[in-house]
DNA sequence: GCGAGTCTTCGGTGCGTACCGAAGGGACTC
DNA sequence: GAGTCCCTTCGGTACGCACCGAAGACTCGC
């Protein structure tokens, strides 16, 4: 008699299904995890919750166009699951990634998409794009072509390292004191790298992300050098901005199209 | 009027759902690739295939546990998806992972999931799940004690640079050259970096990935310093391997719990 | 207080899909 | 050529879940 493993009663239960050698007990973790973003309106909650931002469940429900109840479900479910954190504050619900890591974890997924197939369509959009495309924040990091600038210059002055992997050099920590003010301790924080190497959706080439990715920004948004445009994630460099990196970096923006 | 834009006929079709500023377009695809990955099934054959080998249809219908038409459902899908590559041989269906971003994707996820919360049952559970704890591949590269003890030898010796983010050393560069006899043009293939950090599921510390990962591995296996255990992912260090890691790296591999 | 605004809970509908067995198509062996 | 093996295709079932509207809980402003 060879009775299939898979019929017996037995083996279809939940915890007789996986194999005994201890690591395929990830399995079914892994696949909740992917659930979580296995859906249209979750997925276009996260990207949307990727500027950084805390946004609130309303706001999330008419970015994605589903009703508040179905938002509400989602968003409780994105919680539970440990992507997403919530404060509550009055009548509204905020929420935002609930980390570094969610960031991370939905750049690294985000960089095996294919890229873009349909161009936008209308006035708007195409200016809202092209803004996008030209500077914008990456959770807590600048990105797009002001973001990949501004690691290739960086990279060119010998402050990164891409040669090797993806690392700030000792001249680049000395940089980020001397020229931003930040000191080293201020660049280790907890278990996360100083520097990591993020790919940019529209540029499709790495920026600097980490610790001191998000360093960088908060000094350039704090010294007026870049600036949000509206509410939005898109950013601007502004003219003491570029300035400052022609002097800083030698990276002249409005040749790298920056402005 | 008020009508709610998620309850007209146009917006709740696919191509007007998204808001138009161009980015949202990524939900869709970022909720079909996660959705690859949503089904327990599916989960497990990427997790077994995460070993870098190939395996046949039925070995995987096998180890996930169901029936080979089932199986079959889900390595199409798979495959189609971009995740897995076949080769039809025979009348085998070898599957394996689509390449090296495959893995790293894999890598970013799982590294995500909480520890493993049931320890394995039974004699060979155990004994199966402390030999992949010592040493094993993960998909091209070394694992487990004994590949965060080499990575860990190697950035005590200034060979790997985990103090800035995670890169390969000038030093390191020439180790590989002296002591493995990997020439540096070896160590940039394509767009892959030569050194990676890649976090071990058993030891929650990084481990030495990307392309000097895999020579590494490879080396390692072409000299008889480790050998595979059976036809597992498992690996273990022989003894001409301690040696050498003793000579060239200064890891005493008993004390390191790797024999 | 009362109404407006925000979010949640609940019931109900419909679609997608994971699963199996049975049957069929190639490929290998003898 | 017959039998065996591996895989795929197809039909059918059952379950999960994404969605909505309506009603309720809670906060805020007047």
């Amino acid at each position: 008699m060879t009775t299939p493993a898979y019929s017996t009663a037995t083996n279809r239960t939940a915890t007789h299904r996986a194999p005994a050698d201890g690591t395929p007990a990830y399995s079914t973790e892994l696949a909740r995890l992917a659930a979580l973003l296995a859906d249209r309106t979750r997925a276009a909650f996260c990207l949307a919750l990727l500027d950084g931002r805390a946004w609130t469940a309303g706001e999330l429900a008419a970015y994605a166009q589903v009703a508040p109840s179905t938002a509400s479900e989602h968003l409780t479910r994105l919680t539970e699951g440990g992507l997403l954190a919530e404060r509550r504050q009055g009548r509204h619900r905020y929420l935002q990634l609930a980390g570094p890591h969610v960031a991370e974890l939905l750049e690294s997924l985000t960089a095996h998409l294919d890229p873009p197939q349909g161009a936008p369509r209308g006035l708007r959009a195409v200016s809202a794009s092209a803004a996008l495309a030209r500077g914008r924040t990456c959770y807590d990091h600048l990105a797009g072509r002001l973001g990949v600038a501004i690691t290739d210059a960086m990279t060119a002055r010998g402050l990164v390292d891409q040669d090797g992997g993806f690392a700030l050099t000792d001249a680049g920590r000395d940089w980020f004191t001397d020229a931003l003010g930040v000191e080293p301790a201020d660049l280790r924080t907890g278990r996360r790298p100083p520097a990591r190497a993020c790919l940019d959706w529209t540029e499709r080439r790495n920026h600097l992300a980490g610790t001191a990715g998000a360093r960088l920004c908060d000094r350039l948004l704090d010294r007026r050098w870049v600036r949000r445009i509206g509410s939005g994630r898109a950013v601007r460099l502004t003219d003491a901005g570029a300035a400052a990196l022609q002097e800083l970096l030698g990276l002249d923006g409005t040749a790298a199209g920056l402005r």
